[in-house]
DNA sequence: GTCGTAATGACAATATATTGTCAATTTGCG
DNA sequence: CGCAAATTGACAATATATTGTCATTACGAC
């Protein structure tokens, strides 16, 4: 064991990162569930509703997945339901006339403003005692994770994140 | 925004925790998918494998379940399915006349040794540059966060992890 | 032993999400 | 302009996962 390399040790932190991810987003996922449920939402939905919001201009489906990381199918279906149920609307895209802009409904807005919240006392109950510092760096050790997943998917073709960064205010 | 306390500035970056995570869970199943597609595994085959490899007894399903922080069902549905392709086999509980065990078989032990063998490059790239230190917090700040989320979810019934670490060797 | 409670697996319904395919549309290059 | 390539949404199939309900089984208090 103590001819192990430093790489072989960090690898094997690494599995135990990867174990650790896939519950913790299953616990999250459910607490989300729970914390919006009176609301007509879900942790799906209101991740949905969160990249809308933090557009400055309505975004096509396409965009929300990309923004999310999350499958164009697995966000039309979430972007449909909604607009069923009256929390967003489609908009016709005067740049694109297959490409729909969805928009929140005033119902939409109602109920992502209440998640949030409903969010903010609940973030606030988890964050207490832990480091601000130990937070901000396993966000920015996951972002590296996550880039370099991407950049092997992708076959190196996106130098940076300029492209869902820029996004957010174009398309 | 200078006003504001700290409390609050580390409830905004655990906000941004846990899109970072919803996001990297998702890349972690893709990636898990493609590397071990070509074995008949995926992800979530792995994953209830690996809760098998790691304990010295044959476990139930619902003890897979716990391990793994899954639902007992989303478990059971993935043994039936490896069962049926002959990866995994019950056998008879001596304690529990309802609750079979799992037990790999063989070619349930191979397959898991080559999606093994295929993760330790993979996972060493995928660190490489990366401070050990730094994975290691980020393990431990993690299961902080879960920690706190069972111990809301359950009621604060539950001290410690005594029942899952337990669990690996008695049923 | 008896009885209430918890654990377990079966079954069904639903939500979430990816993959693959296709046609319509847009875009960019020549 | 013309045409190849990429983007986009629709549709379908499948995988993943939770929730709820139920009967059976195990366990503990008494």
């Amino acid at each position: 064991m103590s001819t192990e390399s430093t790489q072989a040790r960090a690898a094997e932190t690494l599995t135990e990162l990867i174990l650790e991810i896939f519950r913790l987003n299953g616990r999250l996922i459910e607490a989300g569930d729970q914390l919006v449920r009176s609301l007509g939402l879900t942790s799906a939905r209101w991740q949905v509703l969160g990249a809308m919001d933090r557009s400055a201009v309505p975004l096509s489906v396409a965009s929300i997945a990309r923004n999310k990381g999350l499958s164009r199918q697995a966000v039309q279906r979430l972007v449909k339901e909604m607009a069923k149920d009256g929390l967003v609307r489609f908009a016709a895209n005067p740049h694109h006339k297959r490409a729909q802009l969805v928009t929140m409904t005033e119902a939409g807005r109602a109920a992502f403003a209440a998640a949030m919240t409903k969010q903010a006392p609940w973030a606030e109950d988890l964050t207490r005692g832990l480091s601000p510092d130990d937070l901000a760096q396993a966000v920015a050790l996951l972002r590296a994770l996550r880039a370099r997943l991407e950049r092997a998917r992708d076959g190196g073709a996106r130098p940076d994140d300029e492209r869902c960064a820029g996004e957010a205010s174009g398309l």
